[in-house]
DNA sequence: AGGCCAATGCGTAAAAACTACACAATATTA
DNA sequence: TAATATTGTGTAGTTTTTACGCATTGGCCT
């Protein structure tokens, strides 16, 4: 077994762990982070353990970190998992055994295994700066289209469902996108980013006096070319602003 | 040691646990449950441990039985809870210390007084079916005014503000009130609860036409008689279509 | 018993927000 | 240089929200 993942599981919180729901937004499509576990053939959410000295959003925020090389990006709670038959769609015996084969029998104590609490929190990422990087028990990352996820290990495809819900109600009382998109983007790239997350048409026209109207956006002199139609401008999200508005919750009727 | 609390805490998790915000509504005033603890001068929020078998959620349904005595009411997990420094503004050792006095040295694990992970849960419930019952750290129960929360014991008065903003949120895509007032009640009734849980007025002809547009209520041909003003008539929430819109999450603009 | 008071029942008009479209402008490509 | 796909802006109609008026009524006071 490796020493670092023995120091690290003697040194973390044995029952309750962390898993994330890592959105990105690429090409039109909201994607989510998957690893693949070692020795055996099954996908699941990144996540981690929680050191004894950190607090549950500190060890979030070095996980995701740890798997995507990212910092001081939206990321946060949404809710917490404990049902005592997380596993029940699993053979449990038959991944302790493959875990064992792969990590050694002290990978896990088996009871922790079966009786696991999981504090889902999701985040938000900019597509192009993420280096997605397996942990100890994976060697493999994949970005998967939110509408194609495989079936995942564990309780984590109902974790996306959830995440996705949260994030889809998070649109109606904050402004969201900070993170997803590059600094400088077009209103058509919002407005896409928006009909992904929703997962409805919105009209074009309406969309900008909406979005404009919430006082968040820098608009720049430059315009994006490269189409073979109109340039669109580019737009900032004034960062001061934005905050505010995240801080006051004002509804957005999206 | 009482034989009883040595194997609840023998066969409950140890890292996590859970405290709950049990709201009631009682002369036009928003209160919570509150429990005075033994052996020391100081108030926290009810709380419990979750049984290896049991999920969370289950945990909590039984915990705000065992101290309430209700079951099937409103209970939802609003945040979890898992700083390192949840204790910061206490004296620990004196905590322990005076736990040691009351329980026995082997009460807690002192790791885990000072690192535990808190799932909180809130509950609306008829303020009046409360028989409220202390638990095997406490020996008294009080009903407090929101506003008037003396200091508590960990971080419990950051979760009583925490579950009261997941509340008034709550208040903007639920129906409120089926377990919060009793089985009739007037309109008015039910506008002083809203008023209360948003802190603010509202305009009582456009509260009544807004809370009919719901139809999830059922106008009785009864009055309430007793004050010195026009009889109001009663009302009733129609279960099935309260849950619909429960289940549905309609905005509701209050 | 009858008038007064305080609170309710019901209604309407103005303001604001949302929805549905129409048409001109413009980078690229053929 | 014309064709094409897409953006920029505006406006009218509809719905929702807000603000407020006035008649009604159960109990209390005289």
């Amino acid at each position: 077994m490796d020493p670092g993942l023995r120091i690290y599981l003697e040194s973390t919180l044995k029952e309750v762990s962390i898993d994330c729901v890592i959105f990105g937004f690429h090409a039109g499509e909201l994607k989510v982070l998957l690893l693949k576990w070692k020795g055996i053939d099954g996908w699941s959410l990144p996540g981690g353990r929680i050191y004894l000295e950190e607090s549950v959003n500190e060890a979030a925020v070095r996980i995701l970190q740890e798997r995507t090389g990212l910092k001081e990006i939206f990321l946060q709670q949404f809710y917490t998992f404990g049902s005592n038959d997380r596993y029940k769609n699993m053979d449990v015996e038959a991944l302790v055994k493959k875990l064992e084969w792969a990590f050694g029998s002290d990978f896990y104590d088996e009871k922790y295994i079966k009786r696991n609490v999981s504090l889902g929190y999701m985040a938000l990422v900019e597509f192009e700066q993420v280096v997605a990087t397996p942990d100890w028990y994976t060697d493999e990352c994949m970005w998967c289209e939110i509408s194609a996820v495989p079936k995942l290990l564990f309780d984590h495809n109902e974790m996306i469902e959830v995440a996705l819900k949260a994030l889809r109600r998070q649109l109606s009382y904050q402004p969201i996108g900070y993170n997803l998109l590059p600094e400088k983007f077009t209103m058509p790239e919002l407005q896409r980013l928006y009909e992904t997350i929703l997962g409805k048409q919105l009209d074009r026209r309406n969309f900008q006096k909406l979005m404009l109207s919430y006082d968040i956006l820098e608009k720049l002199p430059e315009k994006r070319t490269g189409g073979a139609f109109k340039a669109p401008f580019l737009y900032r999200f004034d960062k001061e602003k934005y905050d505010r508005a995240m801080q006051e919750e004002i509804l957005f009727a999206v």
